[in-house]
DNA sequence: ATACAAATTGATTGCGCTAACATTCCTGGC
DNA sequence: GCCAGGAATGTTAGCGCAATCAATTTGTAT
């Protein structure tokens, strides 16, 4: 119980309260206090106690940084995500964290737009904080991604696409298998002559492939593709559908996204087109607005919240697993035809 | 240019290439890697590019954590928002990662929702990573919290939100003067009886409380007001807004969000009066969805990336000072009516 | 009481890196 | 040739915590 005796603080120390103050205010071993603090079970009721009073007299404030390197366990899960200016992806990231955070895990977002480039450059950082999951959104990364996360030997979800070949984990719905529904319920409403506006993204562009697939195999169906640059926007669906509109005579304008539908909407209303009666028009993402557009627009829905839920229970019950035993589950989530009033 | 005599890999070491590893391939000292790395232009450019190609050759993947430790410096930043899954939160979000990523910050995120304790409880394990900088949403915060945040002397940028008494840096507007702004514009368009739909969240409450002020103000005007839980959604508007409707005479509701409005418009439309001749609609964010909607919702627009940009900046340029200086800049984004068709 | 196991606490060591200081290597002016 | 002064590199000593194993205390059955 005396109060000497301890180093001074090191020119480089941060100056708050340090593990070993709470101990001596304590009057046990740090490693007591450590104990008290992260494996309560092992310590007694009395010195729990006495823990928990230093704590509160000190201010103390664990420091997680140098437990995650003394542990080699950093509680802290990767989410690399495009965007989260996009309700869908937003939802995600909201039900991943959501699901981690009671289970003590922090969230390191990462946004890493549509190019491989940009995911490659987040991610050398992301690693370099040795997180103890990553949620990776898309499974179309560069050679060097692969190499990376395959030597980092970290517990892995790949969302929000579908394939044979998952680095790990896998929680997704396939695109070319949104792009051939869309196009068979259009061709199932008679729809003939289509647009395609599509945004310069990896997946979006498979769901159209998908869609162009369907119609040869129906052996029905005229298409034209415009490409938009991201972020979509209504605008950016106003002025590719005018200039579809303008150069051909269409009868349905298929949108990788509920903004650009909602863009194409406005312009068939300012053409005074009948919607879907002249012009049928599809959204993708079932976003929030897509009910009270009007008409209200017909998409394509993701369980984006299953998604974020699923692949947040796959990461916790691997990094729960003492060694790393590859499991590889693979889930699809599909997806839903929302027939509204624009098809 | 010997290749023994390095300490045998401890048990508890991760396995993968470390400093002394890149070190003993290039033939430097571990200190000449960290200086290649971190502070290249204090290496000479021969031993630079021996320690480039020795980091190919290992695959080193520096270790953040340690050198967090040992140098206290994380090159983190917490940025504590209610949630993502509305978007003007999310265009913060992405605002504030987009200015501080090339800077070399990664972001750590926190859903704190509506309440006080949630953000005391998430800001403790969020002080525990050791943040070099924090973005917090709100001023209102726990006794608790503010001593916290004090004690920690962390940059910290409080957002969307104003008052006298920021804890350090403060980038927002006033949630009064959207209140009073939205009363004093709908008494000039003639509304008299008002129904206020609010969500269950202080800032929601305080413009409440602005347009409540304002009509008093001007002596005129009365209102009804009906309070929803969070996450606010289109049935929540309308089934509120059915209640007041069947309860009152109204001319104007007002809300606190876009996605309440809708709903609100939704009932209208399907009781058949006219917007805005029988009855005057706005809401609150200017959402994507807003000006889409039909007719196109009147609302008050929040520029969420000022607030994002401004707050990087904010923070970018206190995180550079050597020491902690206190500057406590506060600045008011401001917010604008918009004066579509349902006012 | 005694022996033995289980529960609890403590001492030591090192996670991988960088701050701080020490040393060596240049370069050029005299 | 020699030395001042800077550039480049090296050495030492932690950062604050938890894994590991050792020591001690407590409980239990004989």
């Amino acid at each position: 119980m005396d109060d000497s005796d301890d180093k001074p603080r090191s020119s480089r120390s941060t100056g708050s309260a340090r593990l070993t103050d709470v101990a001596r205010v304590a009057g046990v071993a740090p490693m007591t206090v450590s104990r008290a603090l992260n494996r309560p079970e092992l310590v007694s009721e009395g010195t729990r106690l006495r823990v928990q009073r230093a704590v509160l007299e000190t201010g103390y404030v664990p420091n997680r940084v140098a437990g995650a390197l003394a542990s080699s366990r950093s509680r802290l899960v990767a989410l690399l995500v495009p965007t989260v200016a996009h309700s869908l992806f937003a939802e995600v990231v909201q039900t991943v964290m959501g699901a981690l955070a009671p289970q003590g895990y922090q969230v390191l977002l990462g946004l890493v737009g549509y190019t491989p480039e940009q995911e490659e450059t987040i991610l050398e950082t992301v690693l370099s904080r040795r997180p103890d999951g990553i949620v990776l959104t898309g499974c179309r990364h560069s050679a060097l991604t692969r190499q990376r996360l395959k030597s980092a030997q970290v517990p892995l979800v790949e969302i929000w696409d579908m394939t044979d070949d998952p680095l790990d984990m896998l929680v997704g719905f396939s695109h070319e298998a949104v792009g051939r529904a869309v196009a068979e319920h259009l061709l199932a409403r008679g729809c003939r002559r289509f647009g395609l506006i599509s945004a310069d993204d990896s997946r979006a562009k498979r769901r159209a492939v998908g869609f162009v697939s369907a119609l040869e195999q129906a052996g029905a169906g005229e298409y034209q593709l415009r490409e938009v640059g991201t972020p979509s926007s209504m605008p950016w669906g106003r002025e590719k559908s005018a200039e579809l509109l303008d150069q051909h005579s269409l009868d349905a304008i298929v949108c990788s996204s509920d903004i650009l539908a909602l863009g194409v909407l406005a312009e068939a209303q300012s053409r005074g087109l009948s919607v879907p009666g002249q012009l049928a028009i599809m959204g993708f993402g079932d976003s929030s607005y897509a009910a009270a557009s009007f008409p209200a627009l017909s998409t394509v829905r993701i369980d984006g919240a299953a998604i974020g839920l699923r692949a947040a229970e796959h990461l916790l019950q691997r990094m729960a697993l003492p060694a790393f035993q590859r499991a590889g589950q693979t889930l699809d989530i599909g997806f839903e035809i929302i027939d509204r009033d624009t098809t």
